[in-house]
Order: C-alpha cells, then structure tokens, then sequence
RNA sequence: GCGAAAAUAGCUCAGUUGGUAGAGCAUAACCUUGCCAAGGUUAGGGUCGCGGGUUCGAGUCCCGUUUUUCGCUCCA
C-alpha cells in the first residue's frame, strides 16, 4: 500500500498522462471493436448468402466477374417480392401512377439531352508519386480559381490603399500585376475550353504540366497520361460494321419514363399530376465497384416520376418524401435503421434532394433517392428532339412543361437492406445460438415448410397432401430429412416465417402444430384455418393497407 | 487504376526445412430417435484460382496473371 503510494507521488505526471492516454484511446477502441464486429456481420451475411442461395457471385467457375452477382433459389423469390410491394404501393394504391417497360437500349442523343455524356465522361489523372487518382479538369479549374483569387488580392489590397477614390476598372486595365495573371488566366482559360471541346486528353495533361500544377499530396508534378473514364456501357447496334450505331446500355431508367411522357399522357388520358412507374435494369461502368450487391456494374432500378403544376413541386416533394419512408418502414425492420439525408449541394437539374439511409453493416447508406428534378429532364428533350414536350392544363387552360418528382431505389440496395436488418444470431436458452431471418412475412421466399414429424406411419402422405392444398396460395416447402429441430433452423435461415409440423394425432383429429420463426412458439391448429391464418401474415395487400 | 494482403472440398480451416492432399460441418442413401441442429453405417465431392519457371519431385520456392478483401481515387 505504501509503496503504491510512493510510486503514485514520485510518478504522479507519469500516471497521469497514462490516465489521460487512457481515456483518449477508450472511445476510438469502442468503437474499432464496433466496426470489427459490423464487418464480421457483413461477412457472415455474405457467406450466408452463397450458402443458402440467395446471391452467387457471378461466372464463380471461371472465377468470377467483378462486381457482378447472380440471385438464387431463394434470392429471386425475395426481389421478386420486393418488387411486387413496391409496384403494387405504386399503381394500385394511385389511381394516377400507371407503370411502363422502356427498352434498355434507347436513342443515343438522350444520352446527350440527360447530361449523361457529359457528365459520366471524366478525364482522370493520377500522380506516381502520391498514387492518388485526380480528375484532370478539376485540377485546372483549381488552378484557374487560384489566378483569379490573385487578381482579386491585388484589387482588395490596392481599394484599401486608394479608398473611396479607388477605381477597380481602371485599376484592372492598368495594374501591370493584374494584367499579366489575367493574361495568363484568359489564355488558360481558352485552352482548357478548347481542349474540353475537343476531347483532347493530351492536351489537357499539357496544360497541367505548363502550369505546374503540382500534386497536393506529394507536391510533385510527376503525372500520368489522362485516361478518360466512361461510366457508361456501349455497344454496337446494326449487323454490319459500317452500318453499325454506338448505343449505350442505359444508365438510369428515369429516360425511358420521360422520352414516353408523351405517349402515356395521350394514350393514358393522364390528367397532372400523374406518375409513370418502372422497375429495370440500369448499367454503370463503376470505377470501384464493391460492398458485395451495394455497388454493381448491373443493377436494378425502381423508378417513378411524378409530373406536377410549376411551382408545386416542392409540396409534392415533401408528400413523396414522407410517402416513401413510410413504405420502408411498414416492413418493421425497426424505424430507428432509417434516417433521412439532404443534400445541400444540388445536381445540376434539381431544386430539391433527399435520400433514405438505411444502417447497413457498413454504416447509414442511401437505398433511395427522392429529387425534385424541376424541368430540367422533359425541357431538355423538347430541346435536342424538337418536340414540344407539353401537357395542356385545363383548369388554367396553358400549356406548361410538367415538373417531375423523381423516386427512384435501387433494388439491390433494397434487397441488402432487408437481408441485413432481418438476419439475426440468437444465443438461446441452454447455450444453443441459432441463425435466423427474421424476414417481413410478405418478403420471405419460402412462405411455410411442412414437416412430418417422422418418416413413416402415414405422416409423409399426410403432410404432402396438406402442401397440395396449399401450394397454390404460398410458396411451399416439404421436408422429412433429419430430426425436426435441424429442420426448423433450416427454415429459419431462408427466413420461412412458418412450419406446420404433422404428427400422429394429425391423422385422428385433423390438426397440425404452428411453429413461428421469430418466438419459436407452437400453437395447435385445424388443417383447415392454415390458410387464413398464413393469408393473413403473408399478404402483400395487408402490408399495402398499413402505408394508406 | 494504384498500394497491401489473401486464394486448398459447398462452408470453416489443417497441411512439417519441397516427397503423391486431410478434418469438422454441409450434401446424398440406409438404420435409429422423434417438437427446436450436431446418433450409427456408407457414399459423392479437390488436376490445392490459372499459366509459366526452378527441381528427380511443387499445395509448399520464384515470376506472371485472375479474382476477392482492405486502404486510396470516383460516385446523380
């Protein structure tokens, strides 16, 4: 004890500065053990997903293809539901939203009217030194931006010194400082215009080098060529090479929606607002594509474009927002995994923008995006097509180019998203875990499993004769290999949210047992009410009624 | 695309200074038990990611390549 004392008052800074150390290092040790258990999860959700076919990495014989993954047995059934709750929440429950499906390959100039050449187009650069990848036009926006604000030093240190006397024109005309940096941004300037103008990627690494524009990292100059970066797929269309016309694979759904506004509003007699609903697929060349199906080359889209009055667009926006999280929600995957993010800096074409995040393994990402997209995309395409791309509005009896409220969710983010926040490892009562899919009914591939409780004395008959009756309604499994309780946590690994157990009373009075996936609990129930019982439970309608 | 690490059965992994590939789980069949996985017997499944090289001999050493993971870079 004395000796403790001792070293505490002879070491006292030295166990201070432990103490401190201590507690500076406790909150970032929380939460990289945090982090590590997360990426475990994901892990084991992925392997989980190989193992019980609900997503295969794609060409895995020949060693796969990055970014790229196939949907299993059980997988297809779940995006296939997901896509049904989200269709029938759009063109049922809205007597205004009908849906359509675009082509995927779609007239090349709509590329050019969307902003997609444009914007998917990006010259990149990388230092050698530093190894960072830079985009080659910011940098010389940057260092064009750098110019500017020295001739604006110069003038607000010149005003101070003159005063109210001070004549910035007069100044900028005559300051031999300020001429000689606008000399050189102006000549800047035109060529980078130009060198943008003409693709020209080698030219653009020149301006780079003659302005000795240096890595801010490394602090050199030791450049790459400029490598241009297409971020959208393209093919060949017509047999012949001659004949032949570069089409992309399309990037987005949204164009198929707005290129046939006009032939669903006509042939639709749609009145405004109205919303046109597709489900497809869309294909981007990801520069890093990863985070398992969160990031694909290939990719499914969920899209509505709502058209609405100018000038209402912003009501319906926060109508769209508040509908959409509500249908995430009523899935019960728990609301707290849910959170809105604005954004503050806005895409060329939009007004206003949110996401829904959800809490993956990884951390809150965006399976959602809701953008009031004003009328950029329709007066764009009136624009490079010609056309007038108008609705007339009887009530105020003019023509107008609709503003579009865009939804728009990823299906495979989706599908993560569920796939996560539904798997679950319980330790439970004796020590044993178990590993469940605690799936919304209505989303769960397989809807019940029946068992036989053994394999003889009647029971296998009597258990495929109540799937006959069944397997018109649900999706049904049997199953009568291994014990019953191997047999459960079978079914609670697909997520099945019920098993019907026959056993040898079954064939006296006519009853099963119930068993729920999530409470393990049974229940004994006449053959004859599993139907309603399960209907009830599984239906996507009864879910669709939650978000009215 | 850059850097680092990894790749052996469906999954998780052993595999000795280089000497002809194993286990557990999973799968299938049969027997047994029968309400919450892991009883018995048996079977199928791997040219050790791929291609070269060194060696009498390579899962093991060297080179290249592909894929994956992590960190950059990009992201409507």
């Amino acid at each position: 004890m004395s000796a403790t004392k001792i070293i505490f008052l002879n070491d006292f800074s030295l166990v201070l500065s432990f103490l401190i150390r201590k507690i500076l290092t406790l909150q970032p040790e929380i939460e990289y053990k945090f982090m590590v258990q997360q990426d475990e999860i994901f892990k084991k959700l992925i392997s989980h997903c190989k193992e019980y076919g609900f997503v295969f990495p794609s060409s895995e014989i020949y060693d796969g293809l990055a970014a790229v993954y196939d949907y299993g047995q059980n997988g297809v059934e779940l995006k296939n539901n997901i896509k049904r709750y989200w269709w029938e929440s759009m063109t049922l429950l809205n007597e205004n939203i009908v849906g359509i499906d675009s082509a995927i390959f779609m007239h090349p100039t709509i590329w050019k009217a969307s902003g997609h050449v444009d914007a998917f187009n990006d010259p990149l650069i990388d230092n050698k030194d530093s190894k960072k990848r830079y985009r080659a036009d910011v940098l010389i926006e940057e260092q064009l931006a750098k110019i500017e604000e020295k001739i604006n030093k110069e003038i607000e240190k010149a005003s101070l010194r003159f005063g109210a006397a001070f004549d910035v024109q007069q100044f900028r005309t005559t300051n031999p400082r300020v001429l000689e940096n606008q000399a050189k941004y102006d000549e800047l300037h035109a060529r980078f215009v130009k060198a943008l103008n003409d693709s020209d990627l080698e030219a653009l690494r020149q301006i780079i080098l003659d302005s000795k524009i240096v890595c801010p990292v490394s602090g050199t100059a030791n450049w790459t060529e400029v490598r241009q970066f297409n971020l959208m797929f393209s093919t060949e269309m017509g047999s012949t090479l001659e004949g032949a016309m570069k089409v992309y694979l399309r990037p987005e759904t949204a164009q198929g929606i707005f290129v046939n506004f006009l032939n669903v509003y006509k042939s639709g007699r749609m009145k405004i607002p109205f919303g046109i609903a597709q489900i497809g697929k869309a294909f981007r060349n990801e520069i890093v594509a990863r985070q398992f199906i969160f990031r694909m080359r290939e990719f499914e889209q969920m899209e509505m474009q709502f058209f609405v009055r100018p000038g209402e667009e912003l009501q319906w926006f926060s109508h769209w927002k508040a509908l959409r999280m509500k249908w995430h929600k009523a899935l019960g995957l728990g609301d707290s995994k849910y959170r809105f993010h604005d954004h503050d800096k806005l895409a060329h074409y939009a007004n206003a923008a949110t996401d829904i995040e959800f809490e993956m393994p990884f951390g809150f990402k965006e399976v959602e995006g809701i953008h009031s997209r004003t009328d950029f995309d329709l007066g764009s395409h009136e624009q490079y097509s010609g056309k007038k791309i108008q609705y007339f509005d009887p009530e105020l009896n003019q023509s107008y180019v609709p503003y579009v409220i865009e939804t728009s969710i990823g299906v495979d983010r989706m599908f993560l998203s569920v796939l996560a926040g539904s798997y679950h490892e319980e330790v439970l009562e004796g020590g044993d875990s178990r590993v469940v899919l605690q799936l919304p009914p209505a989303l769960a591939p397989v809807k019940l499993a029946v068992l036989p409780l053994v394999k003889k004395d009647g029971l296998p008959e009597k258990a495929r004769e109540i799937v006959d009756t069944l397997r018109f309604g649900f999706n049904c499994r049997y199953d009568e290999k291994d014990s019953i309780g191997k047999r459960y946590r079978r079914q609670d690994a697909i997520g099945t949210p019920f098993c019907v157990t026959v056993d040898h009373e079954t064939l006296n009075d006519d009853c099963v047992t119930i068993r729920y996936r999530d409470t393990m609990q049974q229940e004994r129930v006449p053959v004859s009410q599993l139907e309603t019982i399960i209907s009830d439970k599984v239906s996507i309608k009864n879910l669709l009624k939650t978000i009215i």
